[in-house]
DNA sequence: ACGCTAACGGACGCCCCCGTCCGCTTCGCC
DNA sequence: GGCGAAGCGGACGGGGGCGTCCGTTAGCGT
């Protein structure tokens, strides 16, 4: 009888090891081309093991895609620190705006687990409020002349990101040409301007 | 009186007529809720009909579809027919954006038609066709100072109206409000201002 | 009022995905 | 090299959507 040790830390036999990497490389490739809807069974088969082995290793898909989007995950908070450390806070923020865009174009479903798929998976949400709160932070220093628009709210970052998934093209590549644009013209649209008419509010769209 | 929709050579008895509305309201208000993925049995079910009368009338779901979203083909005619009729095009051009993305907030399943859904859908690729062409007209004619930026090309809207589809609220109320704060961004992006950097390059989203 | 037939919907077979069980294989420690 | 247990995957039952068939109901014309 093995106890788990809540991280399951134990060690794992070689080929089993082998395996998890290979089911997790699968499911890496899948759902950033596809999207979270992929069947289990065709990460299973494209991992060269039976649905058995997959299920073994993760019980639940909600584990396969936490554990598979842990790099983006840490990716995410990298890049709100990043925008941070900038000494320029809307140059920060710019950054921030592309960097997030490029990430989410190029892991599709990394956005689904990232927003509200998995409501009750704790890693993405801590994630999600930690950059929250760093970019609120930010946008704080960012506003003012040539700069951030006054009437920011963290809302419309979810509304960008929300926006961004929207951009479903048929390659990879494609996608991310596209999100780059995307970005550009949201940077744009977030930038202040004498001449920008008062924003409709916004509804909220996240609990945080 | 029994008037026969449309092209329907053979008059239909007074229940089956009254079925086939009921249908029609239904399959509206579950797509535009819901998208086009609901099932075809929860169409009959919501409109109180067996599967096998749904099948009856529209025998793929394709017919269903562009039956149910017959207003808003014809609405996507007008919007752009009005903005080329606007004194300023500018100003058209902003009504354009705003009205498209109202309408494809308040259909959910009417962006997934439009786009990319059915590929031989021929009254969504006409309607998309004639819609691309007017509005093409009516950037020529907005770009310039105080107006739409002059690198502004078709493939942009094309990724407004993806974009705008990625904002999936969980009340029609609250996507239609986040549409329509989306698209005072947009506008605001697509305004020619002094100090936008170079875009970088769309890929090509739509064939035309 | 009556009968013809359009119209209806329950039920069927098909396929795909899900999550689990069990008999066989193979690792790895002694 | 041998043995115990970890590990494997094929196979199974369940559920749901799909499109169709057919026995029954009820509109409507005479």
């Amino acid at each position: 009888m093995r106890v788990v040790t809540g991280h399951l830390s134990h060690t794992l036999r070689a080929d089993a090891q082998d395996n998890r990497e290979r089911i997790l490389d699968a499911a890496r490739a899948l759902f950033a081309a596809e999207g979270l809807r992929v069947p289990m069974r065709e990460v299973a088969r494209r991992a060269g093991v039976g649905p058995a082995t997959l299920y073994r290793r993760f019980p639940t898909k909600q584990e396969l895609v936490t554990e598979a989007f842990r790099d983006q995950l840490r990716a995410c908070r990298t890049i709100v620190d990043e925008g941070l450390a900038h000494p320029d806070p809307w140059a920060g923020f710019c950054l921030v705006v592309e960097k997030t865009c490029e990430l989410h174009a190029r892991h599709l479903g990394f956005t689904e687990a990232f927003m509200a798929a998995y409501p009750d998976a704790m890693d993405f949400a801590a994630a999600r409020a930690y950059s929250l709160k760093a970019v609120g932070e930010l946008a704080r220093r960012a506003k003012g002349a040539d700069g951030l628009r006054p009437d920011f709210v963290l809302d419309d970052l979810i509304l960008m990101i929300m926006a961004n998934r929207g951009i479903h093209a048929l390659s990879t590549a494609a996608r991310v040409a596209a999100s780059r644009r995307f970005a550009a013209l949201v940077i744009q649209a977030f930038r202040a301007s004498p001449e920008h008419a008062p924003l409709p509010p916004v509804p909220r769209l996240a609990s945080l």
